[in-house]
RNA sequence: GCCCCCGUAGCUCAGUAGGAUAGAGCAUCGGUUUCCUAAACCGAGUGCCGCAGGUUCGAUUCCUGCCGGGGGUACCA
């Protein structure tokens, strides 16, 4: 949580009441980094009930310190607190039990708050926190010659968030699309494709063909063991230049390409990057020679391998025994390359939890070369490298894999939502314009939220009746009362301004809403932080429940106690309310990267 | 075997660098529209927080062991 005015005070006052209150135990504690402001700060945390106050000091801790209960010394030092001349209304202490719970100026903080909203927009939450910083994030990473999945989804939604979170943030972020578009799979490939593929017509549903033959390839290896040895050699081919080999590679590639965007263009998906394995094919002798050169590799069992000293992991494969590369050449040569052209504050890899040694072996190497050649901190990129991993797209339980074809399209998943999308409009709003527009919207939101359901790590579970059910906290709900607020804004004839009478908020229902609007930019670096984007999929449902209940609020006798009245004063000051909410709903979805309709 | 992740309400999950009575959604039941979009809102209830120890003023959160699920474990990516 980051310090605002109203922190920074309260840990100022709380450091000098505790010195008033304890001045004899304070002198004799001989501790005085307790009592000082910038560790006050640090341990503000938020009380368990928003209506308990905005924040809270625990003093457990100063019980035994003072030789004092918590619960007194809790009465003691906000008395004191609240006795301090200066700003005293600003945020006033309150005792309750070993808690200082702190009370904002609820005035303040509205006009303080709508003030930023309103002034800065879709920039509110801004930062420059990554000037002069450059950020890379790897994500999609799909395979050329496979179709689409759900599975890619999770990378690349994941990713192109947290490109967008860390733009936010003032971060130079390079988003990159490194496709697996190199390796043995494409021995297999064109194995399969001289064998059975001669009278396939890969001028339409070229994809799913090649998914067939991929299938099928995997299939008739079981039985013949040969296959897999023929896929080898011509990988091996392919390597070496084979022009027949690069003809076939090269087709296969223009084709998922123009697949890959044709879906990230449907998803609205952004890369600054799109590059592949293969764009990595002549920087491999050269890290392969450093490794060498300093004396960290070894033949083993005919291949060349760097042993690693770390018990839990296997040695780190350069070349197998017919000297064809592998992955982690691949992505060993990938992180000297972007090291030495970007000189990256921090890269990124959104791949899934399955790559989790890959990843550690591969920093392994790097910080095992990096050692060995002596480089000064500021030329190592050790700790600099992350693996963002996440956890499994299960389908209705069960595993997806390509080999086996136990798969499901993105394309049908989306095809789907939309379907049901456009139902809902035809039924709710039949009225509305741009009806395909809008349903596409909506459906690929639904999807693409569903994604963000759950902490990154955990396994998300591919149900089709929740990702197509549109209530309660799903994408839909959020672009839905996105939409209301549109619509009250298209009503309002007024001018929108933060200058307007705060007490007209002071209401609890409209007080939670500005505390979580409050809240926004610290969620963006929350976000930043632990590489989550779900914390900013379950914040906008806190602030769009929170305001929900102000717009379905009855008055006492049971009217509903309209935004927009005759009332010129409360009507301005609601709208304000309307306006701050629908840009900072807006600007979370974008940083999601799900679209806001503004009628539905 | 070893390593990593996970185990919270019937289901799906939150629980923010230990803290105040463990929370949401779905599902179930009931209610709200002379209509600023009911894709919403209100009400009703359920928890040995996997089990057993340990650290601490305080553990769902940290440590150890065990049980259960998933993943990984050199020539796939």
């Amino acid at each position: 949580m980051s310090s605002d005015r109203f922190r920074l005070l309260f840990a100022k006052k709380a450091s000098e009441a505790f010195r008033a209150a304890y001045s004899e135990e304070y002198a004799a504690s001989g501790d005085e980094q307790v009592f000082n402001e910038e560790y006050l700060l640090q341990q503000l945390e938020q009380p368990k009930d928003p209506s308990m106050g905005r924040f809270a000091l625990p003093v457990f801790r100063y019980g035994r310190l003072l030789g004092d209960k918590p619960p007194d010394i809790a009465v003691k030092v906000a008395g004191r607190m609240n006795e301090l001349p200066g700003d005293s209304d600003l945020v006033r202490a309150e005792a309750a039990g070993g808690f200082i719970n702190a009370r904002v100026n609820p005035v303040e903080l509205t006009s303080d708050t709508l003030d930023r909203v309103l002034s800065q927009g879709s920039h509110y939450g801004d930062s420059d926190l990554g000037r002069n910083r450059k950020y890379l994030i790897e994500y999609c990473s799909a395979n050329i010659a496979k179709p689409y999945g759900v599975g890619h989804l999770r990378s690349t939604i994941i990713g192109n968030s947290l490109r967008r979170v860390f733009r936010k943030l003032g971060f130079d972020t390079i988003g990159i699309n490194y496709l697996g578009d190199w390796g043995t799979q494409f021995g297999k490939m064109i194995v399969a494709y001289r064998k059975w593929g001669e009278n396939v017509d890969l001028n339409s549903n070229a994809v799913k063909k090649l998914l067939d033959l991929y299938v099928r390839f995997h299939d008739e290896a079981k039985k013949n063991p040969s296959l897999d040895d023929q896929a080898r050699a011509a990988f091996k081919q392919l390597e070496d230049g084979d022009p027949e080999a690069v003809r076939l590679w090269e087709t296969f590639k223009s084709i998922s390409l123009a697949e890959f965007d044709r879906i990230h263009r449907m998803l609205g998906v952004e890369f600054d990057i799109i590059t592949g394995e293969s764009f990595l094919n002549d920087k491999m002798d050269a890290v392969i020679e450093r490794l060498e050169k300093a004396g960290l590799t070894r033949l083993s069992e005919g291949a060349l391998v760097v042993p690693l000293d770390d018990p839990n992991l296997p040695p780190c494969l350069l070349r197998k025994g017919d000297g064809a590369t592998l992955y982690a050449t691949r992505d060993l040569a990938g992180l000297v390359y972007r090291w030495e052209t970007y000189r990256f504050h921090e890269s990124l890899y959104v791949v899934g939890s399955a790559q989790a040694d890959h990843f550690k072996q591969a920093f392994k190497v790097i910080a095992m070369l990096e050692e060995a050649e002596g480089l000064v901190p500021s030329e190592r990129m050790t700790g600099r490298v992350k693996h963002i991993d996440f956890g499994w797209v299960k389908f209705e339980g069960g595993a997806m894999a390509t080999r086996s074809g136990n798969i499901i399209f993105l394309e049908d998943v989306t095809d789907k939502a939309v379907a049901l999308a456009k139902e809902k409009i035809l039924e709710k709003n039949p009225s509305l314009e741009s009806i395909d527009e809008t349903a596409h919207q909506i459906g690929v939101g639904a999807v693409i939220f569903s994604q963000f359901s759950v902490r990154r790590q955990k396994d998300v579970n591919f149900v089709w009746k929740e990702v197509l059910n549109f209530e309660g906290e799903t994408g839909p709900y959020l672009q839905y009362t996105h939409a209301r607020l549109c619509s009250l804004l298209r009503k309002y004839s007024g001018e929108i301004t933060a200058e307007i009478d705060p007490a007209l908020l002071a209401g609890a229902e409209e007080q939670r809403v500005i505390e979580l609007l409050a809240d926004f930019p610290a969620i963006v670096e929350d976000t930043a932080r632990t590489y989550d984007p779900h914390l900013i999929a379950s914040y906008l449902l806190r602030l769009a429940a929170a305001f929900n209940k102000v717009y379905q609020r009855k008055t006492s006798d049971g009217r509903s106690d309209k935004i927009i009245s005759d009332d010129v004063n409360l009507s301005a000051s609601r709208m304000a309310l309307v306006k701050s909410v629908q840009t900072v709903l807006h600007e979370g979805l974008y940083l999601l990267g799900i679209e806001a309709p503004e009628e539905m």
